[in-house]
DNA sequence: ACTGCGTCCTGGGGGC
DNA sequence: TGCCCCCAGGACGCAG
């Protein structure tokens, strides 16, 4: 599934190559890629026909592409199972593969398309609304604005605002703590920490062995430091290896896979041993889908320092 | 305001 | 061999 890293490695993909060329033609294959669109695929083609994506920004899993000179960026997520492939002009006659949702034509005949076989991604274009001060995930915004369907999405651990460390950061685990709830499902809560999912939710908890049902409020700050600091580090060496493929989905902007899968800690590795202790890994049900931990170096009901 | 659950969707894989 | 059901899960809408 694409998460922070893999995300981060599209958006350097698309940076490269997007960017300066105009929109002549815009194709919605499926209707449920716009469905956030209001006004639906029409809207998209009207919006984004004749347009100019100056950049491409990331924060946390979300992509956007701001339009020059109209206040408006073109929105893209990726959901469980998107593809965003940057075709040349050759590459874009080439027969559509099966779950092509939307292509995107530029004026020198190369395309954007994608791709998304499960179909939980979406696209649209949505205005750049003013970041509000003490916006989610900390103050001290550079960006101008965000569009508005990312406006409540948190900053994400690779944000400089939190880098380790930082003030930022601290006020985020402080912000944490707060909650009433486990902390993995505030691992996963985008509007408190962007970025993670389930693969890197688990693989965090295991390089800092917490239990993942264990109360927000009663993790120490210097726990929650420690675990923060894993998983972001999890995220950066997925990042630096190309992104994680632990399964065919995700390929990056050429259609490549990383390789990441192979150093998978936890995820998905029920019943198979533990790399530090030997112990196998369990997979247990929680919030109707599964998380995957060592019941030795993870153990439930684990006492605050 | 916050928490947590149900829902959307498709194809792969396991079980019978 | 074939069929059926389960499974994966990000984000949002909504109930409590």
């Amino acid at each position: 599934m694409p998460e922070l890293p893999e995300v981060a490695t599209i958006r350097g993909g698309l940076a490269a190559r997007v960017p300066g060329r105009r929109v002549t033609d815009v194709e919605v294959r499926h209707e449920r890629a716009t469905r956030r669109q209001p006004g639906g695929a029409a809207d998209v083609r009207t919006l984004l026909v004749g347009a100019v994506p100056e950049a491409v920004v990331r924060r946390g899993k979300y992509l956007w592409l701001p339009l020059a000179g109209t206040r408006r960026a073109l929105v893209v997520h990726l959901g469980m199972s998107g593809q965003l492939l940057v075709r040349d002009p050759a590459a874009a006659r080439e027969p559509a593969p099966a779950h092509l949702r939307i292509r995107v034509a530029f004026d020198d005949g190369g395309e954007l398309w994608f791709v998304d076989q499960r179909t939980f991604g979406h696209a649209l274009v949505a205005p750049l609304v003013p970041t509000p001060d003490g916006a989610p995930g900390g103050r001290g915004s550079e960006e101008p604005a965000l569009p508005a369907p990312v406006a409540h999405i948190a900053r994400d651990l690779l944000d400089p605002v939190l880098a380790a460390g930082s003030r930022g950061r601290a006020e985020l685990i402080a912000r944490l703590r707060g909650r009433r709830t486990g902390i993995k499902r505030v691992l996963l809560d985008q509007s408190a920490v962007s970025g993670i999912g389930n693969i890197y939710a688990d693989e965090g908890l295991w390089s800092a062995r917490e239990h993942h049902e264990t109360a927000a409020g009663a993790l120490t700050p210097a726990r929650w430091r420690i675990l923060l600091d894993a998983v972001e580090a999890v995220m950066s060496d997925a990042l630096a290896a190309g992104g994680t493929s632990f399964d065919a989905l995700y390929v990056n902007v050429n259609g490549a896979s990383g390789y990441f899968d192979t150093s998978l800690a936890a995820y998905g590795r029920a019943g198979k041993a533990c790399r530090r202790c030997g112990e196998p890994i369990v997979r247990e049900a929680f919030a109707n889908r599964s998380s995957f931990r060592c019941p030795r170096c993870q153990p439930a009901g684990r006492r605050p320092r």
